[in-house]
RNA sequence: GCCCAGGUAGCUCAGUCGGUAGAGCAACGCACUCGUAAUGCGUAGGUCAGGAGUUCGAUUCUCCUCUUGGGCUCCA
C-alpha cells in the first residue's frame, strides 16, 4: 500500500504517502500549525511528529500553546539541560527531570559531591542555546530492559529506575500514587523502555513525546539551584537540582517572568516592611512576629469581625491558657504523635509543662466540666487561641509558616444524627466570612481515610466521609478527592482560595475527630437516658489569623480595602495656614468613628501625597483656602480621579457606604 | 533536619585584594507655606548578626552559633 487514510480531529479523512509522519499531516494542513506543532495525539496517545503512521490512524496536531504542548516544549528543555549539564561537568549523574507548572527541573549529582553555584546557571544556560543552536533531533527508539540497563549502566539513578519498573512490570499502576508515576512518566510499564538520543554522547531515558529537534525550544530560563532528597526520600541522598521555566513564545515567558515580579512585589514580608505593620526581630528566634501599630489595628478589626460573626453565629466563647501539664497532652495523646512539633517541656517542682500546639485539648476539657444532655448539642466553642509549635527550621516561611500563631479555632460537639445539619451550615458560615474579605473563587478537597493508619469503626468513617461529601454537594463546591490523606483520626474538608493573582491558598478545614472524644471520655446524656459520645469537628476558618494576614496582605497587594485599613483618611493641609481646619475635621471624624490623621505643611504638598499614597491610604484629603471657606475637602481617592470641592457632610456618607461595604458580611446569617 | 545563597544605618544597597565604612530614601533641625506622587541646605545615625580562631591588626580569612531567603523533607 502507497497509501494511507488519516482521520483528523474534525472527522474529516486525508490521505498520506505511506511512511507519512504527523508532522506532515501538520504540514499539509497549514505552514502555521506546521510550525506551531510540538507534538501529536496519535490514536489517542501522545507521539511524536516524527514518529511514522499507520493505515487509519487518528491524528491530533498538538502546539506549543497548549497546556499538553508547553508539557512538551518543558520535558524536551530539561533533556537539553541534563545534556549541557553532563557536558560541562563530566562524570554527572543524571536522575529524574519533568516538567512542571511554568517549568521543570532536572535532578543531578555532581562528582565528588560538588554543588551547582549561581554563576553555574549563567554557564549551564549558554550551552543549552548552544545545543538548541545545533539543531539536534531527537531520536527515539525502544529497547528491552536489559539494553537498557547497559547502556545507562554508569547511571546509577537511570538503573533504579528501570529495576522499579521491572519490578512493577504487569502491575496496575495506581495514577495516585505519585512515586511510582513518576517512574512510569520516564519509562513504559510493559516491560519496554524508551530513550531519546540527541546526539552519540547523550541519550536520555523517557516515554516521551518531544519536539521533533532541539532547534524548536529557546524561551526558557533557568530559575534556581536547590537540593534536593533523591526520591524525596529524607534519609537518602540529596542531589542538585536546578529549576527552568520554559514557554512557546518569547512573549509568554516575559509574560511569566512579569507575574513572578509582581508575585514578589506584593510579597507580605516585603510589605509588611514597608507599610510597617509587623516585624520578625532575630531577638526572638525564629518563627515568632511582632505586631506594630499599624498591623494590630488591621488584625484588630479582623478578630474584631470574627468574633462579631462567631457570636452571630451560634458559637460560645472560651478562653484557655498557653501552656499545660503534660498529663493533659498524654492524654489527648500529642506527646505520643505530635512531640516533634512541641517546644521541649518545663520541669516545675509540681510537674512538667509544655506551651500548647493546639486548643482542642483544653476545649475537650470545658465539655466533660459537667454532665452534658444531648439539649445542649451542638455545642460550639470558639477560641482566638494561639499556640505554639516547634516547625523545622527550613521550613519557616514570614507569616505563612509561623511558629507561634493564632488560631480562630472552633470545637463543635455534635450527634451523629446531627452531623450532616451541621457541616452543611459550617460550610455556609465558612464561605460567607471568607467572602467578606474579598475571596470568592473556592475549591476545596475532600480527605478520605488512611486504612494503614486509622482510628474508629468502618461505619463512622462512612457516615463521616459521606456528611462531608453531602456538604460540598449541596453547595456545588467544585472538590477533589484526596485517598487516604486524612488524618488518623477523621475526614476532613480543606477549602482553598483564589487570590487576585490567581494563586491559591489553604484556609480553612472543617475536620471530624473520632479520636479525642475517645481518649477524653466524653459523653452526653440522650433522649434515650443513655450515655452516647459525641462526634468532635475541629474547624478552623482563617486557618491561623497570622497566614490569613499575609495572604490577604498578598491578595490586597498592601491596599486594604477601607474597612480594614490601618489609616483609612490622611488629611493635609495646604499650607500652616489651613492646620486647624484640618485638625477640627480630624476630629469630627474620628468622633464618628474613623481612622485619620493628619499630615501638618512641613513638606510640600506633593511630597506629602506622594507618602499617602505608597502608605495605599484609601482616602487622601488636601483642604486650602476653598476648603475652609466652604466646608469642603479636596478628595483624591486610591485608585481614583481627585475631586475638589466635596463637602464634608458628602465625604462622610461616602466614607461610611464604602466602610459599611467592604464589612457587608457583619449582618448575621444564622 | 538536609542542600545552596545571604546578614553592612530604620529601609534599599555599595564597599573594604586584612589597616575599624559610604550613598539614596526615612528621621531630626533650619529656611520655604506650597492645591494633588519626591524643595533646598544642614545634623545625627553603624561593636559591619553574635562568639571563637588565625594575624601586629579582622567588617573582610577560617570555624561555630543565631537568623533570613530559595528549594527538599515535614505540616498527627
Amino acid at each position: 500500500m502507497t497509501e494511507i487514510l488519516i482521520t483528523l480531529p474534525d472527522g474529516s479523512q486525508r490521505s498520506f504517502a505511506a511512511g507519512s509522519t504527523a508532522g506532515d499531516v501538520a504540514a499539509s494542513i497549514g505552514s502555521r500549525l506546521a510550525k506551531a506543532a510540538v507534538a501529536a495525539v496519535v490514536n489517542g496517545d501522545e507521539a511524536d511528529l516524527t514518529t511514522p503512521l499507520l493505515n487509519g490512524a487518528t491524528v491530533a496536531i498538538i502546539t506549543g500553546d497548549s497546556d499538553e504542548g508547553r508539557h512538551v516544549l518543558r520535558h524536551s528543555t530539561s533533556h537539553v539541560m541534563a545534556q549541557a549539564v553532563l557536558q560541562l561537568f563530566p562524570g554527572a549523574k543524571y536522575s529524574i527531570g519533568p516538567a512542571i507548572t511554568d517549568g521543570f527541573y532536572y535532578d543531578f549529582e555532581l562528582p565528588a559531591s560538588k554543588t551547582f553555584s549561581e554563576d553555574d546557571l549563567v554557564l549551564v544556560e549558554a550551552r543549552m542555546r548552544q545545543i538548541m543552536s545545533a539543531n539536534q533531533p531527537f531520536i527515539r527508539s525502544e529497547m528491552s530492559i536489559d539494553d537498557a540497563l547497559a547502556l545507562f549502566a554508569d547511571q546509577p539513578y537511570k538503573c533504579e529506575i528501570i529495576e522499579r519498573v521491572r519490578a512493577l512490570a504487569g502491575v496496575v499502576i495506581d495514577p495516585d500514587d505519585e512515586e511510582v508515576s513518576v517512574d512510569a512518566g520516564e519509562v513504559d510499564p510493559d516491560g519496554t523502555v524508551s530513550v531519546y538520543r540527541n546526539t552519540d554522547e547523550f541519550v536520555d531515558m523517557c516515554r516521551g513525546p518531544h519536539v521533533p529537534t532541539t532547534s524548536r525550544l529557546g524561551h526558557f530560563k533557568l530559575m534556581k539551584v536547590a537540593g534536593a532528597y533523591w526520591r524525596g526520600n529524607e534519609k537518602g541522598p540529596m542531589l542538585q537540582r536546578i529549576y527552568g521555566t520554559a514557554w512557546d513564545t518569547k512573549a509568554a515567558l516575559e509574560e511569566h517572568l512579569h507575574r513572578l515580579e509582581e508575585a514578589e512585589k506584593r510579597d507580605h514580608r516585603k510589605l509588611a516592611t514597608e507599610l510597617d505593620l509587623l516585624s520578625f526581630p532575630s531577638e526572638l528566634g525564629g518563627g515568632l512576629a511582632v505586631w506594630h501599630p499599624k498591623g494590630a489595628i488591621v488584625r484588630k478589626h479582623m478578630e474584631d469581625y470574627s468574633r462579631d460573626r462567631h457570636e452571630n453565629g451560634g458559637y460560645q466563647f472560651v478562653f484557655t491558657p498557653h501552656l499545660a501539664n503534660a498529663n493533659l497532652f498524654q492524654t489527648s495523646g500529642h506527646l505520643d504523635f505530635y512531640k516533634d512539633g512541641m517546644y521541649p517541656p518545663m520541669e516545675m517542682d509540681n510537674g512538667t509543662y509544655y506551651m500548647k500546639p493546639m486548643n482542642c485539648p483544653m476545649h475537650c476539657l470545658i465539655f466533660r466540666s459537667r454532665q452534658r444532655s444531648y439539649r445542649e448539642l451542638p455545642l460550639r466553642l470558639f477560641e482566638l487561641g494561639t499556640v505554639y509549635r516547634y516547625e523545622r527550621a527550613g521550613t519557616l516561611h514570614g507569616l505563612m509558616r509561623i511558629r507561634g500563631f493564632t488560631q480562630d479555632d472552633s470545637h463543635i460537639y455534635c450527634t451523629e444524627e446531627q452531623l450532616q445539619d451541621e457541616i452543611a451550615s459550617l460550610l455556609d458560615f465558612v464561605l460567607s466570612v471568607l467572602r467578606a474579605f474579598g475571596f470568592h473563587d473556592f475549591t476545596a478537597n475532600l480527605s478520605t481515610r488512611d486504612p494503614k493508619k486509622s482510628v474508629g469503626s468502618d461505619e463512622i468513617w462512612d457516615k463521616a466521609t459521606e456528611a462531608l461529601r453531602e456538604g460540598l454537594h449541596r453547595h456545588g463546591l467544585q472538590y477533589k478527592v484526596k485517598h487516604g490523606d486524612a488524618a488518623f483520626y477523621g475526614p476532613k474538608i480543606d477549602i482553598d482560595v483564589k487570590d487576585a493573582i490567581g494563586r491559591t491558598w489553604q484556609l480553612s478545614t472543617i475536620q471530624c475527630d473520632f479520636n479525642l472524644p475517645d481518649r477524653f471520655n466524653l459523653e452526653y446524656v440522650g433522649a434515650d437516658n443513655n450515655r452516647h459520645q459525641p462526634i468532635m469537628l475541629h474547624r478552623a476558618l482563617f486557618g491561623s489569623v497570622e497566614r490569613f494576614f499575609g495572604v490577604l496582605l498578598e491578595h490586597y497587594a498592601g491596599a486594604f480595602p477601607t474597612w480594614l485599613a490601618p489609616v483609612q483618611v490622611r488629611i493635609l493641609p495646604v499650607a500652616t495656614a489651613h492646620e486647624e481646619y484640618a485638625q477640627a475635621q480630624v476630629a469630627a471624624l474620628r468622633a464618628a468613628g474613623f481612622r485619620v490623621d493628619v499630615i501638618e505643611a512641613n513638606d510640600q504638598l506633593g511630597k506629602r501625597i506622594r507618602a499617602a499614597k505608597l502608605d495605599k491610604i484609601p482616602y487622601v484629603l488636601v483642604v486650602g483656602d476653598d476648603d475652609v471657606a466652604d466646608n469642603t475637602f479636596g478628595v483624591n481617592p486610591r485608585g481614583g480621579e481627585v475631586e475638589r470641592g466635596v463637602s464634608v457632610a458628602t465625604f462622610i456618607e461616602r466614607l461610611a457606604a464604602d466602610v459599611e461595604q467592604g464589612s457587608a458580611g457583619l449582618t448575621p446569617v444564622v
